[in-house]
DNA sequence: CGAGAAATTGATAAGGGTCAAACACAGTGG
DNA sequence: CCACTGTGTTTGACCCTTATCAATTTCTCG
């Protein structure tokens, strides 16, 4: 181990070929011996505590970062000084995607709890794209894919209340189960008042919906722990993502 | 001119050298010799009427559509059948990105007045990519670019109607100006139902903002032409999209 | 010119925010 | 081991913004 800039906790990464991930995140659908050249991209991890930033707002891009265990929680700063969560990451899923354009980060990347992320440094995936089409096609995929994922979550904004925590639970459930993990049975990294802002909720509007959720037998909520009694039932509470 | 499909007025595409909105449009940063080997991709372009479908959600994707003149509303069709704007397009802006991957359009984009769509194979882009490492880095950032857009309308969200209005018609007036028409005299081609679906409101809420802006003195509304009397004072009521 | 759609304006209501208080829990220090 | 403190969560009471419903006017276009 080598620490660096003082503050994250650095390592020497082994290889997507013994992550298990590598079927989800970047080099999905790549085999040898092109995964290994993607591998070579990526040269040391970040191991970060809770509250700790991955990357953070007007710094200059430089990396696309992977979250290889734990989560994070992606926040912009408005002038007035308040936060709003724009998004969640999970095991697999990329940071940065849209620093890309501008060249500089435009939000801060924090972790939620114990946290490590790949370093992609985005030049070389660049170069390496020029090299090999797959791959530059894997980018494009990535992106759009984002921007999918956001206009979806845009469209929420025109469900009620608990349409948009059932369709989040829901959500959640189902990025786990993509991951290997179980998709009724999960820990919610974030706070209420995370998850409030990320849905447009005050907090207590969210503690208020789960207090609903488990008084109608849809779920059970210890804490941060879920468990999900009657996914269908949640489903149909919540709005349709078709 | 040559019409396709029984529907759609397609035309001969003459070239982006001769376009005004190249600077603006996919080709931006571009030159000859390259702008040609650009330009050599679209081969037509259709002539829409108001009404008319750009392309539709579920269709298959293979082509990325530049506004050429004119506008379009992109919507998504929810199960219970409500429509729900989703985003407006320019002249110089690109239809299609989020579709690149999933292979299908997951949104019908509609044409709000006559307007002209430049037609670009996505395949044969991507070809022209592979070889021009230039026009790769551009469509990379073109896909970010929109990403950030989204999730600065989803942040939007956090804010109060008057607020989102008021960023509505300021980010409007920009975005006239950066394609070389008045940041403070334009013509809104969409109906008020259409602006408050974009922005999470009612059609009355959005006129009875209109009536209000107007009492202040902030703007004259005249259908659907806006004059902006007083910008800074609209940008101040905005919320303060960093 | 007439009919249907879009826009405006008014009256009322509800969903979710705000404010406030109580509670739970983790970490700290005595 | 137990207060002490600070943060996060839950629950209640009240209220405000914006939706809903309804009536009228204006516009569009055949």
């Amino acid at each position: 181990m080598s620490t660096h800039g003082g503050q994250k906790a650095r390592y020497q990464y082994d290889a997507c070929c013994y992550c298990e991930l590598a079927r989800v995140c970047l080099p999905s659908g790549f085999f040898n011996p092109e995964l290994k050249d993607i591998t070579r991209l990526i040269d040391h991890y970040y191991l970060l505590q809770a509250g700790e930033k991955i990357c953070f707002s007007g710094e200059k891009f430089r990396y696309l970062y992977a979250i290889k265990s734990g989560s994070a929680k992606e926040i912009t700063v408005s002038i007035k000084g308040n936060e709003q969560v724009a998004d969640f990451y999970l095991p697999g899923e990329i940071v940065g995607l849209d620093a890309i354009s501008t060249g500089k980060y435009s939000y801060d990347a924090i972790a939620l709890e114990s946290t490590t992320v790949c370093i992609i440094p985005f030049s070389l995936l660049l170069m390496l794209a020029v090299k090999m089409p797959q791959l530059q096609r894997r980018l494009v995929d990535l992106i759009s894919q984002k921007l999918l994922d956001r206009t979806r979550a845009l469209m929420s904004h025109h469900y009620s209340a608990e349409q948009r925590l059932a369709a989040f639970l829901s959500n959640m459930g189902d990025r786990y189960k993509y991951i290997g993990l179980s998709a009724k049975n999960y820990y919610l990294s974030m706070s209420r008042y995370d998850i409030g802002s990320y849905l447009n909720l005050t907090p207590e509007t969210v503690s208020r919906l789960f207090s609903k959720f488990q008084d109608e037998g849809i779920l059970i909520v210890h804490k941060k722990h879920i468990q999900l009694v009657n996914p269908s039932q949640l489903v149909s509470r919540s709005y349709h993502p078709h």
